[in-house]
DNA sequence: TTCATGGTGTAGACAATCTACGTCATATGG
DNA sequence: CCATATGACGTAGATTGTCTACACCATGAA
């Protein structure tokens, strides 16, 4: 019941570029993609499963990361991704887009003077 | 045929905000606000009608907006949207949430030292 | 045994935007 | 008189991304 009801919808489409942002430290699994994405943006951006996973998915079958799954020492079974070389391009693509829709919404909701 | 494929809706969540914004300056109507929006970003956002009516009609039903006809001397007629007392709260309301989201994608885009 | 936690995943609902149309009226140029 | 451009409003349908709400499996602790 109460099947969806949005009211945390902040992401849209930022949530690919924090996510390629935060594997240019190197690979990581997604529970540790969305915990780091968490923290540096102080509880701002919370990433739910159903967003992250797509979101991975999504991102592989566009080749802008790599994913292997990997067993840590105690048989804990995560898969890993890293950051392609169109990956890293499709990053700069964002960061560029994300700054023009921040500088151009800036300018409209710069008071009157 | 070719229906959709969207390669710009780099506005999604901002819209709202950007025509409560723009009727800060008063009455307007749909394609003025348009224009005043595109103006301002310098040719970064342009509305499409089949995004900026539908919008329109969503602010209005929620009551952020109010409309009214208008015919302008030489018949032609429009519709002008005023900004309502609770539009100007949303207003606020949404002004804080782009702030908090900038800063916070901001923080996860900061380079690493 | 039960429970918490860490990790991956899917199904289905929902909202917002886009493209591609259409309407109507006025003005302009031939 | 007719064609065409322009200003203005609008809808239909497709696509997409995010969300909520689940499910599964393994480990470790009570």
């Amino acid at each position: 019941m109460t099947p969806a009801s949005p009211r945390n919808q902040l992401l849209y489409g930022t949530l690919d570029l924090l996510i390629l942002r935060t594997l240019v430290y190197g690979p990581a699994h997604g529970h540790a993609i969305a915990g780091h994405i968490q923290r540096v943006s102080e509880d701002a951006l919370r990433i739910e499963t159903g967003s992250l996973y797509p979101a991975l998915h999504r991102l592989e079958a566009r080749g802008w990361i790599a994913a292997k799954w990997k067993t840590s020492d105690k048989g804990k079974r995560a898969r890993y991704y890293r950051l392609t070389r169109t990956g890293r391009r499709q990053l700069a693509v964002e960061q560029t887009r994300w700054q023009q829709l921040s500088v151009a919404v800036t300018r409209v909701l710069r008071p009157a003077d």
